[in-house]
DNA sequence: TCGATCATGTAACAGGTTACATGATTTT
DNA sequence: AAAATCATGTAACCTGTTACATGATCGA
């Protein structure tokens, strides 16, 4: 469900075509929502269907048509009434916590080595937030109401990847040594 | 695909039938991986199809049959190779950060209303977890592996919920207040 | 010239949710 | 007497993933 308000709320800072929202949900959004091209193109088939959305299609000599999509009214009020609606929280499911629950067949070298990966994708998604911050929140309290949403947002990323690394501290000692008992 | 994985970590601990397993998947492992029980008897009914786990049948005067499951050796060797396979992060999907990028269509009193139901959802998680982690794993240094492993599963739960209520405390300042700018 | 990126899709499948079904026992 | 819990499922649907398809342009 939530797929068609992240496009609903993204057409509605600016039109894009299919692919530049796939784009936008790999970076910008990366912390928020992922959503593949194929899904995408999907669900803008849909909610076009349902007149949430509009779209011409511009031909371009020598290239490939653009098909910019935009919001319409009625998109708009479906965006409004969702947004008031509180959203459940999404379910844990993580492979990884999954695997500390295996208990004796879980191999600790084998552990070790994907906990020392993780540790690397955190530090690296932390460093990105943090230079995102940097650069486009330097002063949040004087930002417009929407850039102090969307830096809340990314605030989320950063003490979540934050947490993590702490986390990681305590189970790498754990795994740590000769795997011992 | 790791559905199958907890259920055979799960089972492998201690054999159950599909009702036990799902209850434990609501309470011990809800910080893990949650599943409704008709998935469990599901992926219960594929996983013997394809002898990773077998079942009695055990018939009981005046109540319906029990159908305890445990894991064959099979499964035990298929869940080892999956634990030693590192597993990539699952991706994000937070309906609640997409409503902070859906801008000025986001209203500030509802959202207020919002951040205070969660912050009770995460105080409530955090008692729950904290009480556990006080009656059982009191002393962590001296206890089994394996529920040093459990141990480190439910630390993640709790630092987690703890991450969500600091992140509460700057986003509830945002929405405090009469909603300006 | 080869691979990457631009640009838009279709099709099949796997995983997860919601609704429905049935019947006994225990608690309020 | 009604509601919750025990106990086991089936069926339809929605969402997300993987694989396939096509063709142009651009930089190494």
């Amino acid at each position: 469900m939530a797929l068609r308000y992240a496009l609903l709320a993204a057409l509605n800072e600016t039109p894009a075509t299919g692919y530049e929202l796939s784009q936008r949900f790999r970076t910008r959004l990366a912390h928020v929502w992922n959503a593949s091209h194929q899904q995408i193109y999907r669900e803008l088939g849909k909610l076009h269907e349902e007149g949430l959305v509009s779209a011409e299609t511009i031909p371009q000599a020598d290239k490939p048509d653009r098909k910019p999509y935009h919001v319409t009214d009625t998109g708009r009020t479906a965006l409004r009434t969702w947004l008031a609606t509180p959203q459940p929280r999404p379910a844990t499911r993580d492979p990884l916590l999954v695997k500390l629950f295996a208990g004796d067949c879980l191999d600790g070298a084998a552990m070790a080595e994907e906990l020392a990966g993780l540790r690397q994708h955190y530090r690296n998604r932390l460093r990105a937030y943090r230079d995102i911050e940097a650069t486009w929140f330097k002063d949040p309290a004087t930002l417009p109401r929407r850039y102090r949403l969307q830096h809340l947002a990314l605030r989320r990323g950063i003490l979540g990847a934050e947490t993590w690394l702490r986390w990681l501290d305590e189970a790498q000692q754990a795994f740590s040594g000769t795997d011992a008992d």
